[in-house]
DNA sequence: CTATTTTGTTTAGTATAACTAACTATATTT
DNA sequence: AAATATAGTTAGTTATACTAAACAAAATAG
């Protein structure tokens, strides 16, 4: 198998798994009682969380958007209360983005429901082989072309 | 590090890297000349490439979303001249997919813009690494849920 | 053999995510 | 003080998803 048979046949795969990984809000075999959000919402809930607040410039930076899709995506945030904007103090460009509680008591029940799905078929891993899993994916990931810094 | 983080690590590098992966159209990275299709568009054409052609109901399942998605994916696809749409001789409500040339055209030269993108990562992992992050990818996409036959 | 149900697809309406371009307001530099 | 850069927002567009409702054709039931 060619080396770009490989890379066609692991770019595959990633699709797939991460087709199965998407959003609940989406996927009509999962019928839940709380207010159901994106993975891309639940990822911001998780980035802000990390470190308590943050600007909505670092978000976009870390989500990997334009600073204009990161606003729309926070205003729809903001108005379901899960988070809040704020100008700092500093620098009055500046916006500061919080949790509320509501944000994240939402943020730590989706979180369980976004990763269980990953749980499930990683459990047929031994854990040399999840712990090699990681591994490598890590050392994919470090060598993509980082546009955001992380 | 508990099977939970482990998890919660692991899903967050398939994310980033589905992220590192997305369309080339919402790419500002990335300036080309050729038609930008997105990377489930793409996936459409790879789908009906690989079985000459195929039903709307087919790719549907294939593809992870319902009928009525695929139905305006499809819209799409044919306004740009990718693919044609003909009624099935055999069962009048089932509609048959297939390639135009500009739709063999564009998959065939999209296919390695997207793979590149891969590539160049995938390089820095030795020929064992690769192969073995192949198996683990495999061996964890067997595990999930099927809800389409593949 | 008509009447009902199931199946395959489409249409309509909605929400999210993403983009670019243009704008506002504040900071920084010249 | 004027020009430029930075941080965010607004407006407008496209693609991807969903549900619900419709439609036509095929399959089943009485």
């Amino acid at each position: 198998m060619s080396l770009y048979d490989k890379t066609e046949h692991l770019y595959t795969l990633i699709h797939k798994i991460n087709r199965k990984l998407r959003n609940p809000k989406f996927d009509s075999t999962d019928q839940h009682v709380l207010p159901p959000i994106t993975k891309v919402q639940w990822w911001i809930l998780k980035t802000v969380w990390e470190r308590k607040q943050c600007t909505a410039g670092y978000l976009a930076k870390m989500i990997g958007v334009r600073p204009s899709t990161m606003s729309q995506m926070l205003d729809r945030l903001e108005n379901a209360d899960f988070i809040v904007r704020f100008t700092d103090a500093a620098d009055a460009r500046v916006r500061i983005i919080c949790l509320t509680d509501k944000g994240q008591n939402i943020f730590h029940h989706s979180e369980s429901k976004f990763v269980e799905k990953l749980a499930g078929p990683l459990g047929y891993l031994t854990p040399e082989e999840q712990q090699f899993l990681i591994l490598l994916m890590e050392k994919l990931a470090r060598h993509f072309p980082k546009q955001n810094n992380d």
